[in-house]
DNA sequence: AATACATTGTTGACACTGGCTACTTAAGGG
DNA sequence: CCCTTAAGTAGCCAGTGTCAACAATGTATT
């Protein structure tokens, strides 16, 4: 991590540095165009120099594609709130967090869920994704176990939540969710809605 | 529309046929690439004949997601059920016929969705995107007034069924709707939870 | 009917971008 | 001192959007 002011031949750490500068871009812009000579660009080589790190543009994708999953699973975790008193509690900070980061992330997000982006990684890209789903399942596990859930059958209530959520993102980032149509705050609204049909009469608000 | 074998100078309804192989295109390939070139080709013109009528890649790219959104309400309408006697009559086939939609013609709802294509044409667009919304709003608005759902701002309940939808249509197209995770109709099962969230406690199943 | 005009196509080219591939050059490690 | 690694330079090749000039066809006007 040499700061020299004329940079050594050798970059030294390249391969993160690619990687950081993509998905810096990605961060950016909105706008859904990724060339790997931007990102040598911006990242101060040579057009050339990323092939030797990555063989491919669709491997550098692939790769950030996958990064982009676990940094939304950090993003969860760093949310989940320590001893939450009601599913709703549990619920929304994770549902806020996960909307935030596909909003502070739009174009990431889309790459992360644009599949056949190497047919091979899909596989593996599935599996990442899938596992944000698995921490929705062990909630509502654990909710069904407590009695705050109705019993049903849990693929369907994940599924509803995972939805909902992906949705709302994918609405939040394309600038959908305008205040006029859909009130302030859509997300709780939504929220509220998917609760009371996730959560036992009784006890829920 | 002559099918003379030499083909006539003038093509006779250009445009139009622009438009269809356009749709064509994105019903069939997943992978979002979309070349003005390619539609020509396609529709058996020279590469710069979709220049008479369109001035830009970008307004044919508009016009296209424009048609979307109003194919998909056609989709819509057309599976309306007549006399729905639950709200769950109701909302299904509707569901179903959107994500169908959306997974028939995978590249075009992509497209209508991605927004600052065109900036100006923004404007419209979201129009048309809200119009949809504006289904589901009626259709809460009556069952509201029935007494067949829930009191609740509108608003919130319309963000969380559209987000719903949305959602599902967006993760079936990625192909993460893998039965072992999910279920075998993750979409109904998704819209019991929703029913339940919208539906008064009592007469819903 | 003949001619002018507007439409709608074709051809060809330009500018540019972008992925990728040699080949060359620096630097560091055995 | 050599050899591997990681960078730079140069360039090829394929597309693409777009424009300008030309050709065919239909339409209106005289």
């Amino acid at each position: 991590m040499q700061d020299a002011p004329s940079r050594p031949y050798h970059h030294g750490d390249l391969r993160r540095a690619v990687i950081e500068t993509a998905l810096d871009m990605l961060r950016e812009e909105k706008g859904w165009q990724f060339t790997l000579r931007e990102v040598a660009r911006r990242a101060g080589v040579s057009h050339a120099a990323p092939y030797k790190h990555f063989s491919d543009k669709a491997a550098l994708l692939a790769e950030i594609a996958m990064i982009g999953f676990d940094r939304l699973r950090e993003s969860l975790s760093a949310a989940k709130s320590e001893a939450p008193k009601t599913l709703r509690d549990e619920i929304t900070p994770l549902a806020r967090a996960y909307v935030a980061f596909g909003t502070d992330n739009p174009a990431l997000y889309r790459l992360m869920f644009s599949a056949e982006e190497g047919k091979a990684v899909g596989m593996h890209l599935n599996e990442r994704a899938l596992a944000v789903f698995d921490v929705l399942v062990e909630i509502l596990r654990r909710g069904q176990a407590a009695g705050s859930i109705r019993k049903r059958p849990i693929e369907g209530q994940a599924a509803a939540g995972w939805g909902l959520i992906h949705g709302m993102t994918m609405l939040a980032i394309d600038g959908l969710l305008v205040p006029e149509k859909v009130g302030s705050a859509p997300l709780d609204a939504a929220l509220s809605t998917l609760l009371e049909g996730l959560g036992n009469p009784a006890p829920q608000q």
